[in-house]
DNA sequence: ATAATAATTTAGGTAAGACTAAATTATTAT
DNA sequence: ATAATAATTTAGTCTTACCTAAATTATTAT
């Protein structure tokens, strides 16, 4: 089959830079290159438009990277609660596992309509989650603020229940599906070790030793 | 809000292509450009490059118009099934209107996967036809044949049950809605009028009376 | 402080897919 | 048949969003 030019949509960008910034830094052009999957130069260039559009959708200065602007923000949350209200939907009417529903979930949110986004959320009874746990941006664009702390905070005897697991790696999610580490799972820290940072955890029935890159995407409430 | 090249994609070219060939002559580049909202000689270009694509999706000779290959068809196959599965999808599970569902379809057909093809297919056992009425062609992509007529070609007398609403207009659509006339919909007819060309029918308690311009668009069968 | 390295930007290039205007070919009416 | 008109194609232009390579600026190590 012939292919045609691809080019990545403004609120792809946007949505970067939502996911980037969350730690409240600007967003490297590096990073957004390596996340667009272009070359650095090519991000220089379009962030560049990006700030002298009419509104403005970033804040951009030389070497000091992007952050958005309000109307940035809301675009990038505009695509992230479609993002989120179709993985929700895709799990609940269609039967999707959680680690399937990234990928479809990523080509459809740039094309539904706003009606249809009221439609699945109505169906839906408007959940506040998606299926990793993460929560929904609300009608009015606003994003829930999060109280859970990474896993890899945690120390042997303390307990807590996942809330949300931050990864779109299908193999991570089956693993830990496996492992029975899902939203609302309960466990307790049994072992710590400063070594290797790895923690030793019991859920349920099962025990299992996590490293940092994977217990620092599992973000959980203590209880 | 900024706006971006937007392209059409070869499956709208291709799609296109299928709909203006089904009176079994070729596609005009004239007609095609209407159609895409370009202009011909855009046509043109594109068109000679799909044909020189290997594998060529189009037969192209200059001023003789466009036919799709076995390649081109396939391709154009799919998205139709893509948009009518789509369409039938919409109505049965988030409570969209047939005159609702046409635009949303159309930009969610590019995007889905096969996967998510198969799943909706399975969730609505397979259905044969949209809302519309148009058959829906099979998960190995062949179009099931039609054996309906335009309703213009009715006389008095005859009766018959609606089979498909060839529109994508959703004012007419609603119309003949409120008129009672859906597929399914079982009429007789009352009177002709060779002047010009209306028809006069009874569909349930309601008599109407339809021009050329609709009667064309309506396909029926005998009963 | 300086040198080495890393990150970023600039400048210039390319390909795709639209456009316009001009040239060509086909069709229709007389 | 010829002229007028309509349809189509060609040629050349523009814009967008990517690219590479070179230049610049920032950061880090000694």
């Amino acid at each position: 089959m012939m292919k045609q030019t691809l080019t990545i949509s403004i609120q792809d960008y946007l949505k970067h830079i939502y996911e980037l910034t969350d730690d409240g830094k600007p967003a490297s052009t590096n990073a957004l290159a390596e996340r667009l999957k272009i070359k650095p130069a090519s991000v220089t260039g379009m962030v560049q438009k990006l700030a002298s559009a009419k509104p403005a959708l970033v804040e951009y200065q030389k070497h000091q990277g992007v952050t958005l602007t309000k109307e940035g923000e809301r675009a990038a949350l505009e695509v992230i609660r479609h993002h989120r209200l179709l993985e929700a939907w895709l799990v609940q009417t269609l039967g999707y596992s959680w680690d399937e529903v990234h990928d479809e979930a990523e080509r459809l949110e740039h094309v539904i309509s706003e009606d249809f986004e009221r439609r699945i959320a109505a169906a839906m009874g408007h959940p506040l989650r998606d299926p990793h746990g993460e929560p929904i941006p609300t009608a009015d664009l606003k994003m829930p603020l999060e109280d859970s702390t990474p896993l890899s905070a945690f120390r042997p005897n303390q307990t807590g229940v996942v809330q949300s697991v931050k990864s779109a790696d299908d193999d991570l999610l089956r693993y830990l599906e496996a492992l029975g580490i899902t939203p609302g799972a309960q466990f307790e820290v049994k072992d710590y070790s400063s070594y290797d940072h790895n923690l030793t955890m019991k859920i349920g029935k099962k025990t299992s030793v996590l490293g940092l890159n994977i217990t620092s995407k599992i973000f959980v409430e203590e209880s």
